[in-house]
DNA sequence: GCCATTAATGCAAGCGGTTGCACGCAAGTC
DNA sequence: GACTTGCGTGCAACCGCTTGCATTAATGGC
């Protein structure tokens, strides 16, 4: 069946060892024998078996990803980043997807461990403690959560947060309600401290509503709840959970952002596209997806690297924002709601 | 380090063979003895390391899954229930992103071929030649191609397209265009072969515009094209570009669907959000990556599998399209454009 | 011309499991 | 009581590859 380093030894009239250094330790091995043997393996089409050589390396060239929801916008292009960058250092990425379950979390972790170099945990629903105790089993890197000793790659949702909240005051909006996410989320703690201390900072009341799923539908359901709240304005979670805000706002027949304002925290890709067009704090998932793999590959050369990557986030002025009932600061740019924005 | 049967062996007093036994065969152990092992695995932490198995069965547990894009939302929901339905029969998924490109495509699938059980190959954008030939070295099944011999789940696209054409005909459209996607794509071929049989059926004219990259982008530039050619509809290869299509038409001052309509095939969830609400093929991705799974592992079973599945699509109706310059069709319903449709 | 280096290769022991075979032993058959 | 039967277990080879060490031949120093 599958061509060895046995059939290549053979042909190419030397022994296995000699092939193997052909490949894993050139410098090793004659120029003449070693372009011999690399024409008879690549004739026999010959592939090195990367789980026969991770049983004796440890390596495995395998990294494992976790999310936890895959069909969730913001996810995919931190796959896609992470995935090309892995490809970039010859590894491979397993995906797994957990239904925001801190339980599946756990075991797809112990069940991957053995299999890859390390595990990248991104937007984990699991506890800290945990972690820290997975984190002595395999190599973990934490994308958006901090846990002192764990490498890890955070957006800064914390300023985002601040913009964002700044923003609506600034348009005068005083009564703010926040859409908290996913209990467990690292992120949505952040974002509601931040935003908590901002609003108090700018003499506005901020309402908490949640915790919700970070879905579209999350958001559809909640908007009765934000409109008998007397919330002008709402930060939400996601972007998910503000579009499917809007639709709810949008049926129970509030204007967006006339009567309510909407600003979501990712800059998905759809937040581009729905009307009115969402404005959002972007976050930088290709750039996270990217330090990820690098930081968890550089671990391995120094064992125990603890340092921690901040990524910046930035305010997306679209359309869902606009003035509220309350004095507007007189920095405020003229009419936030034309078309443009930062980047629209 | 990590603990290997070796150390649960020690513990349990017992040949290494006896706890391979216990995890692989647990019928052929002495029930005391079984228990007793499963005692000490469980107390030292032990977990099989897939990788030494798989050396010797020739079974990884793995399987790999290659898209073209991950950042397409039309995938994420196949790759989603492909792992779901992956991990119940404790398999992991691989999964790689080709960025469209089909020499990306065959390395991928050549660098996998080895640790993994069988590959999906979703949508693929290789030659159906290319396929056969590393069918042989790897077990594979292709999601939306056909090709004879080799497994496949195909989702009625072609039946979809007709449909779509009938629906705009119906409502009175006699210039139609088609926005065809990317080279290589089967799924693209055979809506143009269905929309042209169907198209000329109904006495309409059909202009096909294309290939174009599957993105939102890749429609948005193509709006002008669309009105330049006089089209009152448009089928789209995808959502995503009939999003993009409908942003141009939009911008270059057409309304949609009063001017034109605009109908897309996939039915993602972006389609339910954006404005006007897209008409659309709905196709069953999720049961796909299902399928596909099964069928692999079956494939497993007995040898050779060529088995094809074909699943149904939908016609969505929403408010992207309505009636066209000509007669429309007396055996269409009222207002198409009445908020609902089939499954708004 | 002899010895110490060095370069290139072979040898063999594993990595962590699986599995065909053989063995010991208690139970059943006559 | 000798003989089959079959269960439970141990033994050892092996999966495909890596790697420390031994071996050999070629090179250089003096």
């Amino acid at each position: 069946m599958a061509v060895t380093i046995r059939d290549v030894a053979r042909a190419s009239g030397v022994h296995i060892s000699t092939v193997s250094r052909t490949f894993s330790a050139p410098h090793l091995v004659n120029p003449n024998t070693r372009s011999r043997v690399l024409a008879c393996a690549e004739q026999l089409g010959y592939r090195p078996n990367r789980a026969a050589r991770a049983l004796i390396t440890g390596r495995t060239y395998n990294i494992g990803l976790i999310v936890a929801d895959i069909a969730n916008p913001f996810f995919p292009p931190l796959i896609k980043a992470a995935e090309s960058q892995a490809r970039k250092h010859d590894h491979h990425i397993f995906v797994a997807d957990t239904n925001e379950d801190a339980a599946v979390e756990e075991e797809v972790v112990r069940a991957l461990a053995k299999q890859v170099d390390g595990v990248l945990l991104v937007s984990p629903r699991m506890s800290n403690t945990l972690i820290e105790q997975l984190s002595r089993e395999v190599p973990l890197v934490v994308v958006n959560r901090q846990i002192a000793g764990i490498p890890a790659v955070v957006m800064d949702v914390a300023r985002g947060a601040r913009i964002a909240i700044e923003h609506l005051v600034a348009l005068g909006h005083r009564r703010v309600a926040l859409l908290s996410g996913p209990r467990g989320s690292w992120t949505s703690r952040e974002i509601r401290r931040s935003a908590a201390a901002t609003a108090k900072a700018g003499g506005a009341e901020l309402t908490i509503i949640g915790p919700n799923p970070p879905t579209e539908v999350g958001g559809l359901t909640i908007a009765e709840d934000v409109l008998r709240a007397g919330a002008t304005a709402v930060l939400a979670y996601n972007d998910l959970m503000a579009i499917g805000l809007i639709e709810g706002l949008l049926a129970a027949g509030a204007r967006v952002p006339a009567d309510v304002s909407v600003v979501g925290i990712d800059d998905i890709m759809l937040s581009r596209l729905t009307r009115p067009k969402l404005t959002t704090v972007a976050t930088p998932t290709a750039a996270a997806g990217r330090a990820a793999v690098d930081m968890l590959l550089a671990h391995g050369d120094d064992r125990r690297t603890t340092a921690q990557i901040h990524l910046q986030t930035e305010l997306v002025i679209r359309d869902s924002t606009g003035r509220g009932p309350g004095p507007h600061s007189p920095a405020d740019p003229g009419d936030v709601n034309a078309p443009g924005g930062v980047a629209s």
